[in-house]
DNA sequence: CATGAATGAGTGTTCATTCAT
DNA sequence: AATGAATGAACACTCATTCAT
């Protein structure tokens, strides 16, 4: 879970504490990522041109060639960065807490803030997995499944256990996913609900959906 | 609510019984329509061509321009005449409902199964409202509140006559509705769930999501 | 030289008074050619369609097909029936004089009144030779020749009987006929000079041109 | 008069003697703007396309799109170039001479001059004003006001000096400028008269058409 | 490392023209 | 006589990508 991660993002110093998970500092992308996320989160991956990825992250047109060998390689360095941060994450989030209940708040809290402080690197991994060419698609939507499957466990377990009640686990999973992954369609920073405060709401409405009646935490 | 819409979709012929937001015959748009309704659904929008569309409909690129002026008016159409049609539909099946827990799920229902029905469209009004320009945007926005405000208002009623103990009701309402409109992501009409089985279950769900102790229904 | 002419324009009823080349009422061209004059006068040929011509004609754009062939067949027609509109009015003027200073000075009179009355005409049957088909140019660069020849031949009358004394009278003539021409590129109905005296004071000048000393019509 | 030219036309460097304006080698356009210029003396600008502009230029089509950015772009340095280099060359004909006659003389040889060893660019600046834009057209009309000015002051104070004798001296010009501008529609390099010649025999009328009874230069 | 110049393939769009009705 | 629907070919322009320097 420590792993350090070859590809340059996730814990870079995992603390005693295993609180790294809720850390979002300065996004540690390449400047070409950091430009062709601005760009693929505003107008989509074919409505972005190298010619814009160079501008946003000031460089020529050749000098983004330089650093990736296409538009595609951008767009699967983008993704697959998110992805793997993402499951850093949340296996840290899972990990630091017990029992399905906990497990559950701190995934599902993780999920939440990486979609409101990641914002645009989870909006590009949602929504252009049809971009992808088929390797680079089979690899994400694998990891999406390994994402989607964590949660589904912790749910199975919670329902065995009996706290949670939910008639079609599955299907409550994919309700509670979905709507937290919708997050970074709508969520705006300088909006209404700060992170933390966003989390706890949805952390409350995920628990009713899967049918859990103790309440979080004690 | 039962006006005959201009734009050629929706219910021509109101019956008494108002289960007309029930029906889904064959989706009546324009020919040149629907082969861009599948394409952009495919590739998007900005990754759909012209000639792709001409192929989709059987036409020639001249074709195509014969009946729509241009790519981004064909987008306009396809989005209005979408987010019309489940307008149409959603004040039907309030209409049809009496009490905030019937008229949520009334209205959840018909969302639900737009986006199971009508999934190309939905996913479509969904994802590609910034490839239009800003005044088919700000049209497609209001269009987009407007059925969020229902939903909201039947969730307000509920929680003031006390059947929903929402904490927050408009965040409730969001992650409701997201969750509802996530369904044209990932549902399959060849998979597990029918329809109407992902309407019962996500109902219960959303239910549960702002709160609602009661049964629905009796 | 008063053969009734095919093209439809032209004298159509020579009196005795060989003034009629002075008569410009309404021009007799088909609507069709009529619109696609004002168009091509506006945009040259290649720059008008021939749905320009169309909605300027109030007509169908294939109501236009039912009338002409081809957008080339527009071109010839309107270019022909002024070359030959202009060839009638010239021989006219010509007849209507008697020795080299009187005939100049009429001929010339006509040319500046054909490129005040019939503006758009000469404008295109100046400009648009190149956007002729090889066979359509040739026959009007003849009529083109034929018009120019007239010119020279009354000068060179003129020089012969000494009453004109240009050193080069082909290039004289060749100056003052592109001075003449080059009035449909500027002249403006409603502007300062009319037809008349526009065509006084350019006559003054032609004749000077051409080395006359005495002075017209005295 | 003799600052070095921002568009690189021009002369680069003036030796003592004003005759520069005399002086014309290979013309200095981009060799985009040379095969451009070919096109659209032979074609018009709407009958010229970028293929062609590129096949002259011995460059592809996008290689022609990263010199200039669109076709009407080119339109617009080739005509201001043109009318630049003109009255460059005017100015320093002008300079070069002193009273109305030589000064005259001077300024319609320079114009003659370039309407033969420019032809093209001449023949563009004459034809296409139409087809630029509102601002280019203002921009290139102003131009050519200046051009027309200059001869109009020379005619003025000739007449003021008493050795011209036009009764109406603008239209003089006009009839006069007209007739040098029209030599780009007719002027063959390999016809019967050379430049110079050319531009004699033109003076020579010019100044008859401006009354000038004196003979020119001693 | 970085870039200005270049390009083949393709973009959305328009053209003159045809034809069934 | 007149037209709405249709089209192949071409239009101006842009794309992702390459490469000599």
């Amino acid at each position: 879970m420590s792993d350090s991660v070859s590809t340059g993002v996730g814990t870079d110093a995992d603390a005693d504490a295993a609180d790294t998970w809720h850390d979002y500092g300065r996004s540690r992308l390449h400047p070409v990522l950091e430009g062709a996320l601005r760009c693929f989160a505003l107008h989509g991956y074919h409505g972005t041109t190298i010619r814009m990825i160079a501008a946003e992250s000031s460089l020529s047109v050749a000098g983004v060639y330089h650093h990736y060998p296409s538009k595609h390689a951008i767009l699967v360095a983008v993704m697959s960065q998110a992805m793997e941060d993402l499951w850093q994450r949340s296996t840290a989030a899972d990990a630091a807490a017990e029992g399905p209940v906990d497990r559950f708040t701190d995934v599902i809290t993780c999920l939440l803030e990486f979609h409101t402080q990641r914002r645009d690197d989870a909006f590009i991994a949602l929504t252009e997995i049809r971009s992808l060419d088929a390797e680079a698609r089979a690899a994400h939507i694998a990891k999406r499944d390994r994402q989607q499957r964590l949660v589904e466990e912790i749910v199975e377990q919670g329902v065995a256990d009996g706290v949670f009640e939910a008639a079609h686990p599955r299907d409550a999973c994919r309700a509670v996913v979905t709507m937290c992954t919708s997050v970074s369609h709508w969520y705006r920073p300088d909006g209404a609900l700060s992170s933390s405060e966003l989390a706890q709401r949805y952390c409350a409405i995920a628990l009713a959906a899967v049918g859990c009646r103790t309440v979080t935490r004690g």
